[in-house]
DNA sequence: ACCGCCGGGTGCC
DNA sequence: ACCGCCGGGTGCC
């Protein structure tokens, strides 16, 4: 049984997955549930008003600010105050103290606050006719079972809180004083929206944001890559956002003051303003290139940023262009070593983008590779391209080597060499006062994209230009905060940023001149320690460049806003209280209010969006042709065979209702199935007997050979409890796979209770088995001299050899869900001579950008061929060189499967791209892709169906597919 | 005069 | 604070 508590969850589930993704939601709330069955804070959005009281708050006279009619306060304990152990401050939106809460209703409420009973939010009247104390209206929320503790508690020192909401209090909130704290619902006055409404609401957050951003802007002459219209529009609307001396959203001057339309707060000071926003467009519309464009046209004043140009732009300059980066062959690193020494000063012989730091993933090779005096040459070569004497920049690094630490080192060489520069621990008002010597633009990337942001630098930037590129990544990464201040980008990674954080960051210590947040929505999670990092960064202007700004619900938006220092939401409870809660329970207002923001700050088109009634991008054709295989005969026996004898154990299993008991079991069957359709080789070898293990030993065994061959599936299998893909996956006696974290949990929070969340199967930690080390792959089962072929092997050796027969510079994907069908895949593209790579899953990044460089490749001796797994990389890979794609193997997710062929139809396409897939006929395969058509509607209609109900859709598959 | 009352000083917690 | 509280001055009406 599940306790109480869980059920608490699931049905909390039920009413707010309406703001997420229905892949990830109900996870979330799932484990959210966890967290907050555990955790003591008590969660925001899951609060009910428990009522409310008026109290007083004295001691205004020390306040010099204004209060405003119906301003929001927080009431902020103090247990440290020397006057009174239970003191509560009122604190205005900034956290300035307003006043305090007088003594003796501060008793009341510190019991209440210290326990977390009930977190207190305050609203205010103006301070009319008392200078020294003014009413505030308090209203208590908590988890529902507080509730009586918290009356209680305050009803012992003698105050009542008034718990009706509908009638005296609601009556006069229409339009009194107090109505920034109506509660919710209030029936008769508000309607709160409908499920579907808040649906619809949230779906069109993102949409619909172009209006009035119009205007195009040029790029700066250093951008070579001719702009689209809407990138255009897009670096017109970034320039205008980074320059611009608008009040953010929901600021207004009345008369000498600022005042705020959420909070009624009012301040005499100029609320900071936000430089920058959330660039959300599609993914191929050209983040990367607007955001390039940006760096280079908008310096400060709003002039170009100045680059050092070479006169004359010489033949050897575009071979050197490629030289120290991350990726290339060994013979193109010997080139530029050659060049390095021949060269000498001449400007064509400095790279285009320098790329200083040697130590990327790869180029740690070349950096040992190279002598001592080349070396120093580079090194040469970078000192005349700065302003700063060459010692200081020697001295501080030569400090550091000794020292270790930078940080301290480097700040005294700061303050002596430029005073401009404000010191650590000067807060951000004095940036907004223009810092006009902040130069550097520092971007924070995951590090699947890192060595794309690299790429487009050289491709996008005129090679005459030089633009100081540093990236920080690596062991060898220069720290020097007064070397990495004055270069004009510095690209690194969120690894490397949170791995810095608190450890004498000197990306902390510098006053960025912009710092941008590509593939922003990484950061979500405001726990992280990432998150954390990113938050402490020092930026005039910041940008977050992100195509699925909301990954789950609205509470993603939350690191975004508090990154763009959108006051006053980049204090977590102000945006609880002002947009989050509001919004979770359908507050029409509150949702207006979300929308604004959004809008405000985010620019955002699809790949369907129009430009003037023209589509953004026009994309060239593409066409998707299914090509039945039919297996020979004795494919077709053997495939028979499996397919009774997997049929039979399925019928018993639904027959007997134990069909999740042994999902994993069935699912066993249908991959043999579809492996059969591929390659019979590609059958793993089951233990042979498939009776009850007689000891403990072979349990584990026959577990472990199930682990194996959901994890090896390579369909879209992932982890009930998150139901993200697993991570660190164990099977429970009853077969079915999880996180180990997750299902870790799901038993501590059940304690000795606890059963599988998928079949009710009593689960112990102590039995949970994992992937026995050495296990994970045993190798070359399928090398060349048993190879065999099968009918879908040769179906599409067929293609490749036509295709290469019209055209040897076509280029293909060949797409497998089996990494052992790929394998199997090499021995005949070898055999007849096509050049070709591999990606897959259990490749290092470093060994992915290098292979994707390659395949990207125009030169002749460049892979004509990918073998690339389906789940391999991720959304972002670019592999446009591609125009025909090979899908070996029908996916369960079809989703999955466009997103794979998305990666070559995409912006830089510039064929008409060729999709096959081979589906075998008279097989599961053939169901397969009836239940992806069937499910695309689905997805459609039904949204955020409970897991239990995902459960079950897939026993109907199941159905279907073995024709049950 | 070990009280009550008056009026000045004073003031968040 | 056009209050309350404190504590010193004062003392029938």
């Amino acid at each position: 049984m599940f306790s109480r508590r869980w059920r608490f969850g699931w049905d909390r589930y039920s009413e707010v997955d309406l703001f997420t993704d229905r892949h990830e939601t109900n996870t979330e709330s799932l484990s959210q549930a966890i967290r907050a069955a555990v955790s003591e804070e008590p969660d925001a959005d899951g609060s009910v008003l428990f009522g409310q009281m008026q109290g007083t708050v004295v001691g205004l006279r020390y306040y010099t600010g204004v209060v405003n009619q119906g301003e929001m306060v927080a009431l902020v304990r103090q247990p440290q105050n020397p006057y009174d152990r239970n003191a509560v401050m009122v604190a205005n939106v900034y956290g300035s103290q307003v006043g305090h809460i007088k003594r003796e209703l501060a008793a009341a409420m510190a019991h209440v606050m210290d326990n977390n009973l009930a977190k207190v939010e305050g609203v205010v009247h103006s301070r009319t006719k008392n200078q020294f104390t003014m009413p505030v209206m308090l209203s208590f929320w908590g988890k529902e079972e507080n509730k009586d503790a918290v009356i209680q508690g305050l009803a012992r020192h003698g105050y009542k809180l008034n718990t009706d909401g509908n009638k005296g209090a609601g009556a006069s909130m229409k339009s009194g004083p107090w109505s920034g704290t109506a509660p919710l619902p209030r029936k008769g006055l508000t309607i709160p929206l409908t499920a579907q409404e808040l649906k619809n609401a949230f779906d069109n957050l993102f949409e619909g944001l172009m209006e009035s951003k119009e205007g195009e802007k040029e790029a700066a002459e250093a951008v070579s890559t001719p702009l689209l219209p809407h990138q255009k529009q897009a670096l017109s609307w970034m320039c205008a956002c980074e320059n611009k001396s608008e009040l953010p959203p929901f600021w207004e001057k009345r008369g000498e003051l600022y005042y705020n339309r959420l909070t009624c707060f009012s301040a005499k000071e100029v609320p900071e303003r936000v430089r920058g926003g959330i660039l959300a467009d599609d993914m191929g519309l050209g983040k990367t290139l607007t955001t390039i464009a940006l760096i280079l046209t908008n310096f400060h004043k709003g002039k170009p940023l100045p680059v050092e140009k070479c006169s004359s732009p010489t033949k050897a300059s575009a071979n050197l262009r490629k030289a120290p980066k991350l990726e290339g062959s060994s013979s193109e690193r010997d080139r530029t070593g050659v060049d390095d020494t021949a060269a000498d000063s001449r400007c064509s012989d400095i790279n285009q983008i320098e790329v200083i730091c040697v130590d990327s993933p790869e180029a740690v090779e070349v950096e040992s590779q190279k002598t001592s005096a080349s070396q120093g040459k580079q090194k040469a070569t970078k000192r005349k391209s700065k302003t700063e004497p060459p010692a200081l920049l020697e001295d501080d690094g030569f400090a550091a080597a000794l020292s270790g630490s930078t940080s301290g080192m480097s700040s005294k060489i700061k303050k002596t060499a430029k005073k401009a520069t404000p010191a650590p621990g000067v807060e951000t008002s004095s940036l907004s006062a223009e810092d006009l010597s902040a130069r550097a633009t520092l971007i924070i990337c995951p590090l699947s994209v890192l060595s794309n942001w690299l790429d487009q630098f050289e491709q996008h930037v005129r090679p005459n230009v030089k633009l100081n590129l540093y990236l920080y990544y690596g062991s060898e990464r220069n720290r020097s905060k007064k070397f990495l201040s004055s270069q004009d980008v510095v690209l690194t990674t969120y690894n490397v940023l949170s791995a810095d954080f608190g450890n004498k960051s000197p990306l902390h210590g510098i006053n960025w001149l912009r710092v941008v947040l590509d593939e922003g929505h990484v950061v979500r999670n405001p726990n992280t320690q990432m998150s954390k990092a990113v938050l402490d960064l020092k930026a005039q202007r910041r940008w977050i460049l992100s195509g699925t700004p909301i990954q789950n619900s609205v509470k993603d938006l939350w690191v975004l806003l508090a990154f763009l220092r959108l006051k006053p939401f980049d204090v977590k409870d102000w945006w609880n209280r002002v947009i989050q809660r509001p919004v979770t329970q359908g507050d029409r207002v509150g949702i207006q209010n979300l929308q604004t923001l959004v809008k405000c700050i985010t620019l955002r088109r699809t790949k369907t969006s129009e430009v003037n009634g023209r589509p953004l991008v026009s994309l060239p054709e593409k066409v998707v042709c299914v090509e039945q295989v039919k297996l020979t005969q004795e494919e077709r026996e053997q495939y028979e065979l499996a397919r009774t004898e997997g049929r039979n154990t399925i019928r018993r299993y639904m027959a007997e209702g134990t069909v999740l008991r042994n999902y994993a079991d069935v699912l066993a069957i249908l991959m043999r199935l579809r492996q059969l359709c591929c390659h019979p080789d590609l059958l793993a070898k089951i233990s042979s007997d498939l009776a009850a293990a007689a000891t403990p030993a072979e349990l584990r065994e026959r577990l472990i050979e199930k682990l194996r061959l959901v994890l090896a599936s390579g369909s879209d299998e992932e982890c009930s409890v998150c139901l993200d893909s697993v991570r660190l996956p164990v099977i429970t006696h009853c077969a079915h796979v999880y996180c180990r974290p997750c299902i870790a949990q799901v038993i501590s929070t059940e304690k000795e209770m606890a059963r599988c969340p998928l079949c009710r199967s009593e689960i112990k930690t102590n039995e949970l088995v994992e992937f026995p080390p050495e296990e994970m792959e045993e190798e070359d089962s399928a090398n060349s001299q048993n190879w065999r072929s099968s009918s879908k092997v040769d179906a599409l050796m067929g293609n490749l050899r036509r295709l290469q027969f019209e055209d040897r510079s076509i280029k293909s994907l060949v797409v497998s869900q089996f990494t052992r069908f790929l394998t199997i895949l090499e021995t005949p593209l070898r055999e007849h001579g096509f050049s070709f790579v591999r990606l897959d899953g259990t490749m290092s990044q470093k060994k992915r950008a290098q292979v994707i460089q390659e395949f990207q490749s125009s030169a002749p001796d460049s892979p004509v061929i990918m073998l690339l797994s389906l789940k391999a990389g991720g959304v972002g890979l670019n592999l446009t060189a591609a125009s025909h794609v090979f899908l070996m193997d029908p996916a369960w997710n079809p989703a999955a499967e466009e997103q794979c062929i998305d990666r070559c139809h995409r912006l830089g396409q510039t064929k008409k791209v060729v999709v096959t897939k081979f589906i075998v006929k008279d097989s599961v395969e053939e169901n397969m892709v009836q239940i992806q058509r069937q499910k695309q509607d689905l997805f459609e209609k039904a949204f955020g169906s409970k897991n239990a109900d995902k459960k079950t859709s897939r026993i109907d598959d199941i159905k279907a597919l073995m024709e049950l």
